[in-house]
DNA sequence: TTCGAATCAGACTAATTCAGTCTTATTAGA
DNA sequence: TCTAATAAGACTGAATTAGTCTGATTCGAA
C-alpha cells in the first residue's frame, strides 16, 4: 500500500513545530498534542524517539520539553521518519544479507534486483528532502 | 512502513514470468504458481486484475490461460501495480478532493503539502520504470 | 456430448501490523 | 514537597493484509 505510518507523519509534524517555534524555548509533548490533535502519549513516544535518534533532545520537570538539536537545514527528513519506524523498506527482503529467513519466495523471486534499484531511487527522495524544505 | 503488499510483488512477478515467455502461448495461474511458490488462487486472482486492466488477456478452457496484451516496452509498473493495489499513496488524504473524511488531521496538518511533492517524486520513480527494464 | 482444464468471482478466515491506551517511574523547578 | 514534565514498556482494539474456500463459467478434446 506504500503509506507512511502515522508515527511517521506525527514525528514530521512535531519537527516542523519545533522548527518554527522560533528557537526560544522547548516545545512540550502536550503542547504539540494540542495543537494538531495527536494523542498525547503518542506523540510524547515519538519526541521521545526523535531524542534517541539525536534529531531533538529533552529537559525534564517543570518548563521542560524538547527541542531540535541541529538546524533544520542539517535533518534530513528520512533521519526523522527512521527514528520512529525501524523497516523503511519496499519489501521483506530488503536489507543488508536478506535471506529465506525474510521471505519464502527469496530463492525464486526474479524482482529482488530491480524492486532494490527502485528502492534507491526511494531513500534518495527522503534524503535528498531537509527539514527546512517542509517548513 | 511503505512496503509493497504481496500484491504487488505477485503481479508484477507474473508480468514478468509472461514477458519472458518467448511470446508463444499463454502462461496459466497454476504454471506461475508452481514456479514461483504463489498460492494458486492468490496469483489467479492477480492476474485477472491484470486482464481488467488491459495489461494482460485471457483465455478459457482447456491450454488457455494469459498473455500481455501489450509489449514490455510499452508497460509502465504502476500500471501493474495499480491493477492490485487501489490506494497507492503514502497519505490518506493524498488524491483529489481530499478531506476530512479522508483524516481527522486534515485541518490542522501542516505537512500536506510537503508530502504531495514527495508523493509526486514516488510517482515518477514507478511510472518512469518499464517491464522491459525489471526483466 | 461428456469430461477436464482452465478462467472468473466473491465471500470468508486467519495472521499480522498499526494505532492508541494504560501504568508506573523519574526528573527538575517552584 | 508538590507539580508538571519526560521516560519506558506492556497491553488492547482496530484495521489491513494474506490466504482459503466455494462455486460458476467457458472451451477444447476425447
Ligand atoms: S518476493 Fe522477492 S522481492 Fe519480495 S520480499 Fe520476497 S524475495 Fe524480496
Ligand atoms: S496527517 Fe496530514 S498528510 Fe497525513 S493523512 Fe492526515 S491530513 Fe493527510
Amino acid at each position: 500500500m506504500l503509506k507512511l505510518s502515522k508515527k511517521a507523519e506525527y514525528a514530521l509534524m512535531a519537527a516542523k513545530y519545533m522548527a518554527l517555534k522560533n528557537s526560544s524555548g522547548y516545545s512540550s509533548a502536550k503542547e504539540i498534542s494540542e495543537n494538531y490533535q495527536i494523542p498525547y502519549q503518542l506523540v510524547a513516544k515519538v519526541l521521545q524517539n526523535l531524542v534517541k535518534s539525536d534529531i531533538a533532545f529533552s529537559a525534564k520537570g517543570m518548563n521542560g520539553g524538547f527541542a531540535l538539536a541541529k538546524k533544520p537545514e542539517l535533518i534530513s527528513i528520512i533521519d526523522i521518519i527512521k527514528a520512529v519506524e525501524s523497516k523503511f523498506k519496499i519489501t521483506d527482503c530488503m536489507h543488508e544479507n536478506g535471506s529465506e529467513q525474510d521471505c519464502s519466495h527469496f530463492n525464486c523471486c526474479k524482482i529482488k534486483d530491480p524492486l532494490a534499484v527502485i528502492q534507491k531511487k526511494i531513500d534518495n527522495v527522503f534524503t535528498d528532502t531537509y527539514l527546512v524544505q517542509i517548513l
